[in-house]
DNA sequence: TCTGGGGTCCTAGGACCC
DNA sequence: TCTGGGGTCCTAGGACCC
């Protein structure tokens, strides 16, 4: 059994180009075509670039310091971000593609994923669709998008960056209809670290291996990439293959937790000064935890020293505090972190970032899976290969979460526990020949 | 001198119960 | 039949996303 079904579901992508930059420019039409960022708090790094400062090749997450002498250069603007009014932008956005079709899922403040395989019969082609869509953003809001098409949401996303990297596509790009010598093409000329959900760490693991394009990856055996990079990873490779494994999630699930955190803009040392803020991000957290009616049954406080200081002594500390009666109440969730931020503040770092996070109260069960390969370098291996592959062959692709093998002098038994993401073959003991 | 602020999921491993 | 650490909860931390 596979926990993937064959889909004819199409997944479009519509993404907003350069969300916070173009958000500033429908108000500001002269920072048209001016190469500009836009900045994080404390106006510390650049969070958003214009297509012309990418173009001079500006990461994004730079600190703006340092790009000082390119700005001189260029004529590079910089705003100080605005997130209320991008949030007012983004809702308009989704209005936009609501009436497009109910089946939606927004996710992010400049993405949202539509379905739109039962929308197709009213236009001649998903090509004529996307365009309909990007004219009616533009017309509606001011903000310029590009579609992306394809069977899964992961080759959506793909396409989406094809069709934001190449001029040819006019900004709607549809992976599902084109030709398959063609897709290989493209997927070949693209790096492996642009998948969605390949990022640094993994992408350079793969490269390792001479894993270099999509194309690359898409070749690969998804058991394979399972067991080298686990479970989300194996996902990932099928959904490049146009096997759908990640859903239209349209309505937003609950959340898990709640965060509130700033960096300073000095450093600071004083547990006095670490308390305001601390308070501070107490009460921001607990109002933010009334607007969505939720309580939190513990609390975890945090500071920390710039991680960018290499020759400072680094401190990173947190603390959760489990609250005896779960709670909104701003003075009870403030005193908790403050007794929280006692606890872990010491003097003599200096700190650069303080925060605090709400755990929600959710009935999600925990998942834990431990390995055969671990188990057997903990030495329980003499019968453990002989055993797994017995459970191979009777069950398939199940997640294995702990396995163990006994004996009663003549004869081996195993025991094995699956993980609550496949079939529940809970505990199981069975016989196996004594190996000699 | 100056480097964001949110989130998610998965895995490892300790502690305690049986 | 009845093997032997398994069951379960919790926390920390790494990887990813925007």
């Amino acid at each position: 059994m596979s926990a993937y079904s064959p889909s004819n579901t199409l997944f479009a992508l519509v993404d907003v180009n350069n969300f916070y930059v173009s958000c500033e420019r429908v108000f500001q039409p002269k920072l048209e075509e001016v190469p500009m960022v836009v900045l994080s708090n404390n106006d510390g790094c650049a969070v958003a670039r214009s297509a012309e400062v990418k173009a001079l090749g500006v990461k994004m997450g730079t600190p703006w310091f340092q790009m000082q002498e390119l700005a001189k250069k260029h004529g590079i603007k910089a705003c100080s971000s605005n997130y209320t009014l991008y949030g007012d932008m983004s809702s308009r956005v989704v209005q936009v593609l609501r009436s497009f079709t109910p089946n939606l899922e927004v996710y992010s403040i400049d993405e949202s994923f539509l379905q739109i395989e039962t929308v197709l019969k009213q236009y001649q082609d998903t090509i004529e669709l996307g365009q309909k869509i990007k004219q009616q953003v533009k017309d509606t809001t001011g903000l310029p998008v590009c579609v992306g098409i394809g069977a899964s949401k992961t080759l959506a996303k793909l396409a989406n960056h094809l069709a934001k990297k190449h001029q040819q596509f006019a900004g709607v790009c549809d992976v599902n209809a084109m030709a398959k010598p063609e897709l290989y093409q493209w997927m070949s000329e693209t790096a492996v670290g642009e998948v969605w959900g390949i990022g640094r760490q993994i992408a350079k693991k793969l490269q390792a291996q001479n894993i270099q394009s999509v194309f690359d990856l898409l070749q690969a055996s998804p058991q394979a990439m399972r067991q080298q990079f686990g479970v989300v990873m194996e996902r990932l490779c099928y959904e490049l293959r146009g096997t759908s494994c990640l859903q239209l999630e349209e309505v937003a699930p609950a959340k898990q937790q709640i965060i509130a955190s700033r960096s300073f803009g000095k450093l600071v040392t004083s547990q006095v000064e670490l308390a305001q803020s601390v308070a501070t991000h107490a009460a921001r957290a607990a109002e933010k935890l009334r607007t969505q009616n939720s309580i939190t049954g513990a609390l975890t406080v945090f500071i920390q020293t710039n991680p960018f200081k290499q020759y400072e002594p680094q401190h990173h500390q947190s603390i959760t505090i489990p609250l005896v009666d779960p709670s909104d109440d701003t003075l009870t969730l403030t005193n908790a972190a403050l007794a929280g931020l006692k606890q872990i503040y010491q003097p003599h770092f200096r700190y650069k970032k303080a925060g605090v996070i709400l755990n929600l109260i959710s009935d999600k069960p925990t998942v834990q899976q431990s390995l055969f390969e671990d188990m057997e370098s903990k030495g329980k291996s003499a019968h453990l290969m002989k055993a797994m592959d017995e459970i191979n062959t009777r069950f398939g692709n199940a997640v294995i979460r702990s396995a163990a093998v006994g004996t009663n002098g003549t004869k081996q038994a195993w025991q094995m526990r699956s993980s609550n993401k496949s079939p529940n073959y809970t505990t199981k003991w069975d016989e196996l020949p004594v190996a000699r």
